[in-house]
DNA sequence: ACGCGCCAGATCGTATACAATCTATGTTTT
DNA sequence: AAAACATAGATTGTATACGATCTGGCGCGT
């Protein structure tokens, strides 16, 4: 049941909205984007997990729409790899396969390192001020031990540098692939310390903040290298063991 | 008026069709990706105009459904980048800026070199074999003069190549630009030779039969170069000039 | 006790109805 | 005659109705 889980708008900040949501737009009803940008923001801050079931009714009845506004939300999610819709079914949480998630991370390395790097060519002192003052952000999250805030807002980051690169067809697909990291991050992070991740943010800034290219596409790559090293995607991960392991045959 | 234009499915081969759609689905009934199909191809081979309307009666009239089918492949196609939608308007065949041009093409930039790269790598004798038919069948619809089929298959190729490379992320990614670029030639196009273009794409074969990874990575670049300094992306390209200058004052 | 089939509730698939909006044509006004 | 307005037709926006399909539980038979 989907209902237990806050997903009113009301919660979250509109900018920080707007800097998920994908530039074309498809969805032509003001409460289709409400459901869209709901249920983008819940999965990217760990609220929706992976798999978890989404009734159309229920999430039309959420935002006081019918199933058809629903359906075309979930159907955009679908194209962005967030949700899976299967047949007679409905939707669903997209739930990657280990498989699926090396491609999504070899996709990252591929595309984010250039766009750190075009960054810092073109970067304006304001947009530094704006990464900058998204770092301070992450920080506090950090500081204040509020962990979904900081997930999403380590997201964000990478694309707001691709929007600084000024190459809205690249951004776009930055943001399909950091949004649908988000998930892998919620099945297969095995790691507690996200320490090293701010670090590589800050350093990220500083670098572009220099105009350094080389380095800044540099500390990208080491920066998606340490993420990526972060999960555990062997097999063990995705099938929790047996049962009998679970629930252990002596401990209950 | 749409309707004039064939869209039924009969006139293609199912194997070339298949070869364009995008692996994920997103689109539930089998009506709605016969839609689908149908209007990409259609945009691919440039029967289907930049700019046309596409009326959700008449296309599901087409095809025998409702307007809630044809809403749903509408929508998926305009999250591709192929189909825009206004609201209250409908939908149109879209319609690329110079500057949309230039940013589908960077993103081509960065990404296809690297394809063909990580397809001569991983390339297998079949994957070769399937190449050079391809190659071939481009060979015979250019000398039967058979333009639209010739347009099409040069955008396929692509695909193949992305889908050896066994990246199906950055395949999806490739496949979009791809499909956006062919709306861009329809617009753009000022050459009328397209021979150099057969000839690189057999020496992108092979590039990619030799496992020569850098060659293929430089031929698949300077071939990016020729398409897109074939296309003219002055601003007087995209106005065509007033309507007194098309009719003319004194030629009807 | 276990497996098999059946039935009810829930959910999805699709068409259709009606309201809202836009476009184009023709009329009035200045 | 040109511009503003009004109205009719066409097209989209959205809800809802009804049939199809799936899920889970109950009862039956072995």
């Amino acid at each position: 049941m989907v209902a237990s889980i806050e997903l009113a708008a009301d919660g979250l900040s509109e900018n920080t909205v707007d800097s998920v949501i994908p530039g074309r737009f498809v969805l032509r009803s003001a409460r289709g984007r409400a459901i869209h940008a709901s249920l983008l923001t819940a999965i990217l801050d760990h609220r929706l997990a992976p798999g978890m079931r989404l009734p159309e009714d229920e999430i039309g009845a959420l935002f006081g729409a019918s199933r058809t506004i629903a359906r075309d939300a979930l159907q955009a999610l679908a194209h962005e790899g967030l949700v899976t819709i299967e047949a007679n079914r409905g939707a669903f949480v997209a739930h990657p396969t280990p498989a699926e998630a090396r491609h999504v991370f070899e996709a990252r390395f591929l595309l984010e390192p250039r766009m750190a790097a075009l960054a810092a060519e073109r970067a304006t002192a304001e947009d530094v001020a704006r990464l900058r003052a998204h770092a301070l952000e992450e920080h506090e999250a950090l500081h204040a031990r509020d962990n979904r805030r900081a997930i999403f807002l380590s997201g964000t980051f990478h694309g707001l540098i691709a929007d600084i690169a000024a190459q809205p067809v690249l951004a776009g697909f930055v943001r399909e692939v950091v949004s649908r990291s988000s998930l892998i991050v919620a099945l297969f992070w095995r790691r507690q310390d996200t320490t090293c991740e701010r670090h590589a943010h800050e350093a990220l800034v500083d670098a572009i903040e220099r105009h350094d290219a080389k380095g800044a596409s540099g500390v990208m790559e080491s920066h998606l290298v340490d993420l990526f090293s972060g999960l555990d995607l062997s097999e063990r991960a995705v099938r929790p063991a047996s049962l009998a392991e679970l629930i252990g045959p002596g401990q209950g």
